[in-house]
DNA sequence: ACGGATTAAAGGTCTAATATTTAGTTGACT
DNA sequence: AGTCAACTAAATATTAGACCTTTAATCCGT
């Protein structure tokens, strides 16, 4: 049973018009199926929490074995659209895909490309200072607290290379979270480690630096306080700008 | 054979001392291999354009069934990180994840969350104004050619709505491309689509705002062949949140 | 030297059995 | 009645092996 994907050799008929047709996509069986079900899930039919039908009644219901079923499962798990359990109750049930999915194919791609230093500090110059005026602009107390927190941290930390770094990130992700924007959120994410990495080195922090950029990061902070969105983005766009350059000449 | 993941119930002996454990993550078969491969390929001892070695002898030297060693290694393809073909000769080859891979993710992303038109032009609004000072500082003659073309295209279907949009969504992506910033591209890739689905309707782009578009992109394009990043950057920033500011009011 | 048939090597699919995990159910012992 | 252990059932996870399809190389006749 089953012969699918039938070709069909178009007979020679050939009207040779000017037809240009580029490579013909042959689509694999469970691609076509993880198709429609991720088009139920994102058009809608199929909401957040839902169960899928079990392995067993697609194999039925799709005509196909159940390799190829479950092998469609896994695209769409690996997408984040459903997630698998194992057991009695067991099954697949739908779920957004959450922030984790793209940091994870983000990340592949900058390791997987060693994006260069300078691209990942562009990317961040980009995105922060937005995300500092948003955060400005929408934070809550809760998110104020916290920046506050993280700030604390890293100015405690200062003698200690370590903690000075990660007390750094952690402030830079809360502003970022403060934005109340997944996308930004997103996106700082999945650039935040690797810029951590490779900022990670004593000789690119001494001392002299450290104590301007507690000073700088004082004042964003404050300015995130006051709710004083222009402030808060001039103020942190001159901040990774600085730090940009300061890089450049190193 | 193969009796892998023995869970082993750690004897009563339990130092009831607060030792905390998060929930215990059981990997698959199927994705302990691909990480393990993973892990080849991009710590270098896999490099871009070799081939594994085939199914059969995948199975043979990892010990697993045959369609476990081809989940693992659909989960690497869905990342990008190889890709297969069928046939004599044919078989998985080592490739650098693309920027299509973030552009599905992400895009799925926002399409499942319905991310709202105002975070979408609130990361539109940080990513664009960097694009257009690095295009200035950065671009190639082809790169200016380019940009030029499409926005003739542009002021060429003003009447069109549908050209006009696409027009501008041609332009915004040249620019960006000029900016030679792969993450930046990947991002705006990533949303470009879902900004033109968002607001490709009549009464979000009336003549008179469409003449007011064609101006500033035009003194945009001028600048960044001037070779001009100030200026590029402060005008698309002023084109960016004018237009937000003007979806604010709709 | 060309072009069609053959063949070999790879991935793609199907079937069916077995293993493992998990949640509910039952039942004996408090 | 309550509780914990053993059992059972329902689902996914894994294995095994056969067969199909695609593709490139090779052979061979003209």
């Amino acid at each position: 049973m089953a012969q699918h994907r039938e070709q069909m050799a178009a007979s020679k008929s050939s009207a040779s018009s000017s037809l240009k047709l580029g490579p013909v996509k042959i689509p694999r069986a469970a691609e076509v199926l993880a198709n429609q079900l991720r088009e139920e899930i994102v058009g809608g039919r199929l909401s957040d929490g839902d169960m899928l039908p079990n392995e067993r009644e697609l194999t039925e219901s799709s005509g196909l074995s159940r390799s190829s079923v479950r092998d469609a499962l896994r695209m769409l798990e690996l997408e984040g659209l459903i997630a698998t359990k194992q057991g009695r109750n067991g099954g697949s049930r739908v779920c957004k895909p959450g922030r984790d999915t793209i940091v994870k194919t983000v990340s592949l791609f900058i390791s997987s490309r060693r994006t260069r230093r300078v691209s990942l500090v562009e990317a961040r110059g980009a995105i922060e200072p937005t995300a500092a005026m948003l955060a400005a602009k929408h934070r809550t107390d809760e998110d104020l607290a916290r920046i506050q927190e993280k700030h604390s941290a890293m100015v405690a930390g200062i003698d200690d290379l370590d903690r000075f770094l990660r007390g750094n990130l952690d402030w830079h992700m809360a502003i970022v979270h403060a934005s109340h924007n997944d996308l930004l959120i997103a996106f700082m994410e999945s650039i935040s480690h690797a810029v951590y990495d490779v900022t990670n080195d004593e000789t690119l922090n001494p001392p002299e630096v450290r104590q301007q950029v507690v000073r700088i990061h004082g004042r964003i902070t404050d300015a995130i306080e006051k709710q004083d969105p222009a402030e808060a983005k001039r103020l942190m766009e001159r901040h990774v700008t600085a730090y940009a350059e300061f890089l450049g000449m190193s």
